[in-house]
DNA sequence: AAAAATACGTGACAAATGTCATGTGAAATA
DNA sequence: TATTTCACATGACATTTGTCACGTATTTTT
């Protein structure tokens, strides 16, 4: 019998892809989590053969989780199930040493089967998703420049974010002119959008 | 036996979503479709008791669905299931006259629970999420205003912008000002981010 | 150890954005 | 009918943003 938990905060999602678990005859959902914190917890108390995680969800998020479990080597197999084929997702999960990477697109009838492949010790990535994560290099910002546009991003003035931060005004628009550059984009705004959508900025 | 159709643009989330509700004795998952457009092709073919639909989908979202099917008078029971508790959502849902409007984040045990009282009737919609609506006001914006901050979310210049809409550049400042000052903010971006957050602009 | 690259930081100038006064025509109200 | 309201439209002026030249400190490469 496979051991899994399940984490995800929408509660009508992890209750539906629980059912949808239960359904094959050799699995079982043992504990579910709505967010890292609760499934590290879990972690630590009893024993999962797979972990099914989300990414973006409150107070931690399922990088950051792949990221802890990946440090303390546990054992548990790890499987990404997201909405987004961000690049910069995939290669973090990927630097987390998951063992799959899985769109909430795909025919449902594909988690079981992978849950199957990674206990075969398999790595699945969709092709598509691992020559996007190549193809695009690696996240160029900063840890400044992605705090800035961010901010910017939320509608905060230069001269806002320079109060936050204790910098001069020009430094600011300095940081953000460097992150335009970078992204080849010609405002904030744009450099915010693009970088979000390659996952290398969270939102919120 | 209660015929139900489900419209979610997410396969995996869809068949998670229908093998929750097959596990009650009294309901079965008769057609799926992953966006308005295919969902009223099955209406027109065959006949569903309860509509179980996703709010933001490609090509048709779920409000236009709805709205469409109120106009052409269809006899089935219609329920949002949506990640968002915008009040411009909600609003546009009652309006559509819909029978529940329900969040993912509920447990997950509630799906059948409004499906048999929606039969009964019943109008489902979170309290809170009703006194939101009302409170927030229905949407100050004209359509050319929302048009134009979508467009100047999207990291547009004015310029870029009053050419796309053959106007004068001051005439679009002067459109994003107006914005400004319906929504009380400082500037284009922040009044975008308000206006995605209520549900009065469209994402994408 | 020297040279190059890079993150961090600033101020001055040009360009884009925000603000406001003003005007038109159409629809709602009195 | 006269008045008010409101969406639409523009140009002029003030503020914010984008751009660039410049400089420092730290790390990487040679």
């Amino acid at each position: 019998m496979i051991n899994i938990l399940v984490v995800e905060d929408q509660a009508m999602v992890l209750g539906a892809l629980s059912a949808l678990i239960n359904l094959e005859p050799d699995m079982q959902v043992v504990a579910t989590a709505h967010n890292g914190h609760e499934a590290l917890k879990v972690c630590a108390t009893q024993s999962v053969d797979v972990i099914l995680s989300d990414i973006e969800m409150p107070e931690m998020n399922g990088l950051q989780l792949a990221k802890a479990l990946n440090e303390e080597k546990h054992s548990a197999k790890i499987i990404m199930l997201t909405t987004f084929s961000k690049a910069g997702y995939v290669q973090q999960a990927l630097d987390a040493g998951i063992s799959a990477y899985l769109l909430k697109d795909s025919p449902s009838d594909e988690l079981a089967q992978t849950i199957r492949n990674v206990l075969n010790g398999a790595i699945v990535i969709p092709s598509n998703l691992l020559t996007g994560a190549l193809k695009f290099g690696s996240n160029p910002l900063t840890s400044k420049e992605m705090k800035i546009l961010s901010l910017a991003y939320e509608g905060k003035s230069s001269d806002d974010i320079s109060k936050h931060l204790n910098l001069s005004k020009g430094t600011v628009r300095n940081y953000l002119h460097n992150a335009c550059q970078k992204l080849q984009t010609k405002n904030r705004v744009e450099a915010a959008k693009l970088a979000l959508d390659n996952g290398w900025l969270m939102p919120c």
